[in-house]
DNA sequence: TGTGTTGGTTCATTATTTGAACCATTGGTA
DNA sequence: TACCAATGGTTCAAATAATGAACCAACACA
């Protein structure tokens, strides 16, 4: 492993509960000798991905990731035109909505809308990426993304992350292709053992999945009733953020095999 | 410079004109080996602070930077904060507004609104980091901002960046010390000989600035008048950004000397 | 067919990263 | 008061990872 990856993945220990950590943390969090993490923190600080609170000497995350952001998102909007698309989808349904990015072989959240309607909702952080073959949002993605990603992780080793993953390459690869009949991915106690969630696939310009949606409910309170109306919204709300992204639907499911 | 840094420059190589760039143009930009420049292209785009176009094989700004800049903004808001109160400021005076953060010794853009109303405006870059000597924002930064920076800008080299800028030290301490008294910095041709821009500071928790929000006007556009109404709209400007922040405003200016 | 691009790779040389041991400061506590 | 266990940070010989000249292959153009 590369210097710049492991310095890179200091700025992964930050969480929606963990803002903020000090030197030991990283330390315990990376296992890496002291002098080794302290001198990466510091090149990641003067370069502005980090920053340093002057009295506490605790670590965030720093201006140059707002800057960048905000680079990306002039010269090509993704977060300014989903946003409001996924606002929208979780005014309508009172649940969580997110929207996701495939990096890798894994998702990155780009974002999220909390409606905060009801007393308990799904808790999500933004700082987590997720896993393809465990939520609804990968499976969508494994579905309708690259094929080199779908044989990369089917061939792969699939960690268990609630009582209902699956974790046989044979059952995931039979479970993807239903998602790619269906349109539509649904993942229940796969990730979480109290989350059902949904996901419908968003495409880039050349019809191959770039991410997902998805709605994630609290399991007590997903009727069937209820998760057909989500599904619908969910096909109707991808379709809206691939054309506002200028991406093409998906062809012929078919023809996805061999892309 | 260690690896590290030399992979997070090229992250800066981005702009609004260049939001894609191939191998031999970061091997122009940077003027380092083409193998070297490679291995830190993949090693960025690894860990998804880039991503690699799959058939112009260009690369572009990834995903994590979206992802890094969600955590920072749900943990702790700050473009989410700004961006309605720079636009309801752009909006009242139909010029470019833009709110910049201190990253070293320059200021990180973070958020800007070009409210368009004219044929000619400003058009601001936000890949672009400021100088603090020669911006509007910057000497507001340098007058109420930490002593420690102020002591090494004015120690540094003083670039020139248009036909007015202040490039002695002894005449940007003078600069510095008036923009202290007035609570205000203006900048006429001496970022760019078109423009004149404004300035106030924006505070942190402890009273010492963070940054600056500006106002950017074209040359021929800026009657004394219109100027005087600029200001009283950046104070106010400032002053709520610094609140809805949690800042404190500064205290009296004879204490900024020792902070 | 030759020339200049482009993106990408190899491997001996070289320079950078590494980490055990060190210091200084703070906060708790016996 | 003295002591212990944290914290953040630094040093420098040893080990490892980064470097870059030379090398492909593909494409475009004349």
């Amino acid at each position: 492993m590369g210097t710049i990856t492991k310095a890179l993945e200091m700025l992964n220990y930050f969480s929606r509960s963990a803002p903020e950590l000090g030197l030991s943390e990283f330390v315990r969090l990376s296992g890496r000798d002291k002098a080794t993490v302290h001198r990466h923190l510091v090149e990641l600080a003067e370069n502005g991905f980090l920053e340093q609170h002057p009295d506490s000497r605790a670590y965030r995350l720093g201006p140059a990731i707002l800057r960048l952001a905000t680079v990306r998102e002039t010269t090509a909007p993704t977060r300014a035109v989903v946003l409001p698309l996924i606002a929208a989808l979780a005014d309508e349904v009172g649940e969580l909505v997110h929207f996701s990015l495939i990096q890798g072989e894994l998702l990155s959240p780009v974002a999220h809308v909390e409606p905060g309607r009801h007393g308990t909702q799904v808790h999500f952080d933004p700082s987590e990426m997720l896993p393809l073959h465990a939520t609804a949002s990968g499976l969508a993605v494994l579905a309708f993304g690259p094929r080199g990603l779908r044989d990369r992780v089917l061939a792969g080793p699939l960690a268990a992350h609630a009582s209902a993953t699956v974790t046989d390459g044979a059952d995931l690869a039979a479970l993807v292709a239903r998602v790619r009949q269906a349109g539509i991915a649904r993942a229940e106690k796969s990730f979480d053992d109290e989350v059902t969630s949904q996901a419908a696939p968003v495409f880039g310009a050349d019809g191959v999945a770039i991410g997902a949606v998805s709605i994630a409910v609290p399991l007590g309170r997903a009727s069937d009733e209820k998760c057909a109306h989500y599904a619908a919204a969910l096909r109707a709300g991808a379709a809206r953020i691939t054309e506002a992204l200028g991406g093409t639907p998906a062809r012929d499911p078919s023809q996805m095999e061999t892309t």
